[in-house]
DNA sequence: GGCTGTTGCCAACACATGTTGGCAAACACT
DNA sequence: AGTGTTTGCCAACATGTGTTGGCAACAGCC
């Protein structure tokens, strides 16, 4: 290790480390944290299992770097509020149609606790952060978030992990009109009681 | 096996069988399906493991007889169309607070392909069906129980699974008034364009 | 009593997993 | 050319897994 800046000279084994990333992301979003070896990563990588355990230190490490998440969620005090809810929707379908990263953190955070954490900091973090922009109840802009996501991942599980026919014949295009009145009144209407 | 009718000798060994089912239902619910090992198993059954192979034949022959799942939907018909909503998530809130077999089917279902089959399964036959008998339009009548479906796993998801904490800190009271309305417009409304 | 089927446990097999240490080749730099 | 570092592979270890076969104790029945 340099002792001054490290972070800028570029290494030989890049192009190797971004392979084993991408096997990562394939294999833990097609088969989960467990059932995801780190043979089946390397070989799929065309390298040597002993290089992922170099790279990452552990299997744990390869998932932590595999499944860093950004929402990417826009400035939300720039959107009309009453088309909060149908920007959510359209945005979050298509960050996470063709990317991988968002389906193999959901099948990993089902059974591995770290995952889990990781899941709750995306979602507590971005989301209720950028729901607080423009929400002005404290109590209830954790509520909102909460209520978002609920529906949100519930998307994306009954779409992309157990595969519901309904919701996989589904285009985007059908989807919004549906989910997005759901979002905007999690995020912008009262409960009737 | 006795040629004659077979069902209804009560076996020695049926309070190990239902044991072993119990601790099935905790182990899988709580780990999941690979982390859920036939050892652990067995030693919360206080039992040797060859039994479970003995009684349940292999590890996925132990997951579906654990996993066996009944939404117990109340009959749709006799309930005022304006409650639907209110009157289903009750029902699913009180259905899986206290039962385990459902957050079992889900941690499985994120990783099993047959626990995601059997979770299909359930939804699309016994939710479908249910709002087949309220619901004219065939086409459209798939689409809702989906929709449905993606909000109340969603909830399940965020709240048993990933414990989100607006989620879990959440009475089932102060849900209702915020999820009924969600699923009252999937099952009844139109969307708008 | 004797006999048959059941219940249970022990020990072991075959295999897959994450992980480690050593060693050869390629490289960077003087 | 020579030296230290990096990249890669091979072989192996330790451990945990689902699964199997054999063998003792017991219950039920003639």
């Amino acid at each position: 290790m340099t002792p001054s800046a490290q972070s800028t000279q570029p290494r030989r084994s890049d192009a190797t480390r971004a392979a084993i990333l991408r096997a990562a992301r394939e294999r833990f979003a097609a088969d989960g944290y467990e059932r995801a070896t780190i043979r089946a990563i390397a070989a799929d990588a065309q390298i040597d299992p002993s290089m992922v355990m170099r790279y990452y230190g552990s299997k744990e490490g390869l998932f932590a770097a595999a499944a860093e998440f950004d929402l990417r969620l826009p400035d939300l005090t720039s959107v009309p509020p009453a088309h909060l809810g149908e920007v959510l929707v359209r945005h979050f379908l298509a960050r996470w149609e063709g990317d991988e990263t968002l389906v193999a953190l959901l099948r990993a955070a089902s059974t591995n606790p770290g995952a889990a954490e990781r899941m709750r900091g995306i979602f507590a973090d971005q989301l209720t952060a950028a729901v607080a922009t423009f929400d002005g109840d404290p109590a209830l802009t954790a509520r909102r978030a909460g209520l978002v996501a609920s529906q949100i991942l519930g998307l994306a599980f009954t779409r992309y992990i157990v595969r519901l026919p309904p919701m996989v014949d589904t285009t985007p295009d059908e989807l919004v009109p549906w989910i997005a009145p759901t979002l905007q009144r999690y995020l912008t209407g009262t409960p009737v009681s």
